[in-house]
DNA sequence: GTCTATATGGGGATAGAC
DNA sequence: GTCTATCCCCATATAGAC
């Protein structure tokens, strides 16, 4: 305590606590507003920091995108995978089951909701594919397409009978319906009249599941 | 020809015409960038009218986005209610059947996508939740409220035995589907390695109404 | 109805002191 | 690492001449 050296005691961690901070705030605007209508200005105001320090720490409103949206999908991806990896030893004999991995793929984003930051993950994934053309495409290869090819994979393995064609595409749909979900737009209580509720994500996780298996095996 | 009356003859011809090319344009640009990303500037640019032209002709962009917006989306909605109402007296005894019920909800904005200005429809109808809140939540209930009510009935009609919340769900996973699917995202290319092509909407509708029918009557 | 010019504000990004 | 001040551009919207 005396003898305080230049700048390395306890000058690491508020560091990376403004960046979390940062981050969190990102995450937040980001994927209420989407890329153009959330304003660095706008960021760094409700994190608490001024735009030099913003700039500082994140470099250019491209790069702080995808910081942000990486923080989250990386996660979620790990999630996923590691929930596919499991079943794949589970099975080690012949295919895993079909509800099994329609499950293992749709629970790490749709169960994230139930904590704010997961539910902004959530969000700014759903609404990923609607950002500058440039962003989405680069941050998508970089977290999903080695884990999507991997369930591509297991896929075909439980439905044989499906031609690989046929099968991307009911996966394309899949990946359409939950992602919907995760956007909460409001439509499922609109066509209910109040009776569901897009924010209960265990109920859809327990709907989806059957869907879907329906759907991918359909005739 | 010899008397020129103050402005009414062949006057109001050339105003609809460019009041439909800065329609064009904006629907055009808004589909591909949303909202916030795309300006009036480049709209009125694209359009080759000035900045006080347009906003002489819609007032101010949110207006503009508005009219975009539902000259694409009656004519699609016209259509699907249309297919539905044909359907209704076409059965008159009994149900719908779920094919032709799956069929006609889809279909028109699947369809749309032959033509360029179908396309543009298509996207804008896609992204339009991720649109500002107040825009998208308005423009939604003008379009689309009743007739997605008329179809939640139809469909309950045709699938008695599942619960009325089930099938609000399955409805709301539906479009999710077939909206992701307008968004043509990539996604599918990515993940049949360049065997599929997103763009080939009669393809599309030939996959996703067996894909919709087994979900929505899953056990 | 159409144009030019401009008002007014917000945006991203950086310089340079501390 | 943090701050203030500022550059410079682009945005939406309107005024007012023609």
């Amino acid at each position: 305590m005396t003898v305080t050296e230049k700048t390395r005691p306890a000058a690491t961690e508020p560091v990376a606590s403004v960046r979390n901070r940062i981050l969190d705030v990102a995450q937040e605007l980001f994927s209420e507003l989407g890329y153009s209508a959330a304003s660095t200005r706008a960021i760094a105001q409700a994190a608490g920091v001024n735009l030099a320090q913003l700039h500082y720490h994140f470099g250019a409103k491209r790069d702080l995108f995808k910081a942000a949206y990486l923080r989250g999908a990386v996660q979620v991806t790990e999630a996923r995978s590691k929930a596919l990896a499991e079943a794949r030893t589970a099975h080690a004999e012949g295919p895993i089951p079909l509800e099994v991995l329609v499950r293992s793929f749709v629970t790490p984003f749709m169960l994230a909701g139930n904590t704010p930051a997961g539910r902004a993950t959530m969000r700014m994934h759903a609404r990923l594919h609607t950002e500058p053309d440039d962003i989405s495409k680069e941050v998508l290869s970089t977290v999903y397409d080695e884990t999507t090819l991997a369930y591509v994979t297991e896929f075909q393995k439980v439905l044989p009978h499906i031609s690989h064609e046929t099968l991307c595409w009911r996966l394309y749909f899949m990946m359409g319906a939950y992602r919907y979900t995760l956007l909460r737009t409001g439509r499922l209580e609109a066509m209910s009249g109040g009776a569901c509720d897009s924010g209960d994500f265990d109920r859809a996780v327990a709907e989806i599941v059957p869907f879907l298996c329906a759907g991918l095996s359909a005739p």
